[in-house]
DNA sequence: CAAAATTGGTGTTGATGTACCCCTAAGGGG
DNA sequence: CCCCTTAGGGGTACATCAACACCAATTTTG
């Protein structure tokens, strides 16, 4: 069986469609947001969907995440990580469509949403302000939302939320915002700074009605050579 | 903009072909074995491979992930569960292939690997047996060796790689090969007992040199209740 | 200017988990 | 019978973690 009979026998197989789906997580100091857009074209015209587009056929699945996300946001080196593929037969009404959903962090305070051609406009939703959604797209979201629970609490991926000088009652807000939970303020404290991947910065907060509180960054490069000896960062 | 002009439009995005690629763990008593094929046909004939095939147009991709695993190992209602979805431009000689890795548990002592047409054979390989791969099935195998021991810490899906029934050593055993890491004997007992989802058998092992040991079995009932209260396995 | 309000920040204690040591039980081989 | 091997588990010292009480600093209010 040579390469050519073999790309003869195969070609009948060549007909889906690949498409990327980004789950875009934000947080505005109190919860946390996704952003959806108004779809412009058939079909589920004028749903509200995640953004996503088709895969060109030169193109990796990872690049077009990134020019996706780069093209609705603006934004480049932002945190961009695959999450799961969604391929039911039914689930696109114009054919055989595969999705890859993706899922992202982004710092709000850096962002203002900039609608692309195939959306009406861009715009930040709570998660509790979410109605119907086009495709399979509500499943996604849930997706989306579980992995992140998981992820944050091992990796430190939570301050792609967070502007970079921060509070710790911040980092703590946001962390009880994504898990849905509390934590002792105490306890919390001890133990991320036990960590030794925040740098404590000689700036306290401004313009607040109480007493201001240090400001932190988190330690990039700490971080990843802690890592590389094994360290892991956790809850 | 119709449904039927936007099918137009997009008609020359879906020539993309969708595979699955099934990475089959299992264990021999002392050490984490994976299932793979030698390849029968081109491309990459004579190479051994990840046992994986063409989605076809009306199938789900989970579908199709059991029906291709079923093709290989006869085996129903097993362990499966997606981890990535591989898409660079190149991965694939004969045109564009996106492939979605799963990973599966089973147990050998149940297991017979039964070539299928496509496979010359089917065989068990320790990790450290393996050399080159078909496509980027290496990449593959390393990205499910990583979700596996991640994991197998945070759900009981260790047992699938056992017999029904086992001794605490088996385990401990099984854990200190996925994780590549050390138990302390009494404390992996006394952690293991205490979530009390094994449930002790009154029997033993048979035909050993030593003392034998008392034998075990998951209790899957009593672990779905716990874990409705929301009890979390760990470790 | 003092008291109240609010948030930042710390110390103490009891529970839980882990490393390590050691003793006894039960089988097979010489 | 003694010796070897592995099963099974008790007990202690020490590290880690979570609950809770408490003090400190800054702004607002009267």
């Amino acid at each position: 069986m040579s390469l050519e009979s073999e790309r003869q026998r195969l070609s009948p197989f060549f007909q889906f469609g690949q498409s990327v789906d980004c789950v875009v997580f934000g947080f505005d100091g109190a919860s946390l947001q996704i952003l959806v857009i108004e779809r412009g074209a058939e079909p589920f015209f004028g749903f509200e969907a995640l953004p996503g587009d088709l895969v060109r056929l030169d193109e990796d699945i990872d690049e077009a995440a990134t020019r996706i996300l780069h093209d609705l946001t603006g934004l480049d080196n932002v945190f961009l990580d695959q999450l799961k593929t969604f391929g039911r037969v039914d689930r696109h009404p114009l054919g055989r469509v595969v999705t890859t959903a993706f899922y992202s962090l982004i710092n709000q305070t850096k962002y203002n949403p900039r609608p692309a051609s195939w959306a009406v406009k861009a715009r930040w939703k709570s998660l509790s302000e979410l109605e119907e959604m086009a495709f399979d797209h509500r499943e996604l979201l849930q997706t989306a939302l579980e992995a992140l629970q998981r992820q944050v609490r091992q990796h430190p991926i939570g301050f792609e939320l967070l502007p970079e000088e921060f509070t710790l009652a911040q980092l703590q807000t946001l962390y009880e915002a994504v898990l849905n939970t509390q934590f002792d303020k105490a306890n919390f404290r001890k133990k991320i700074l036990s960590m030794e991947v925040l740098k404590a910065l000689d700036k306290t907060q401004q313009a607040v009605r109480h007493r201001p509180a240090r400001l932190y960054r988190f330690d990039t490069q700490r971080y990843t050579s802690l890592a590389k000896q094994g360290f892991l960062f956790e809850l």
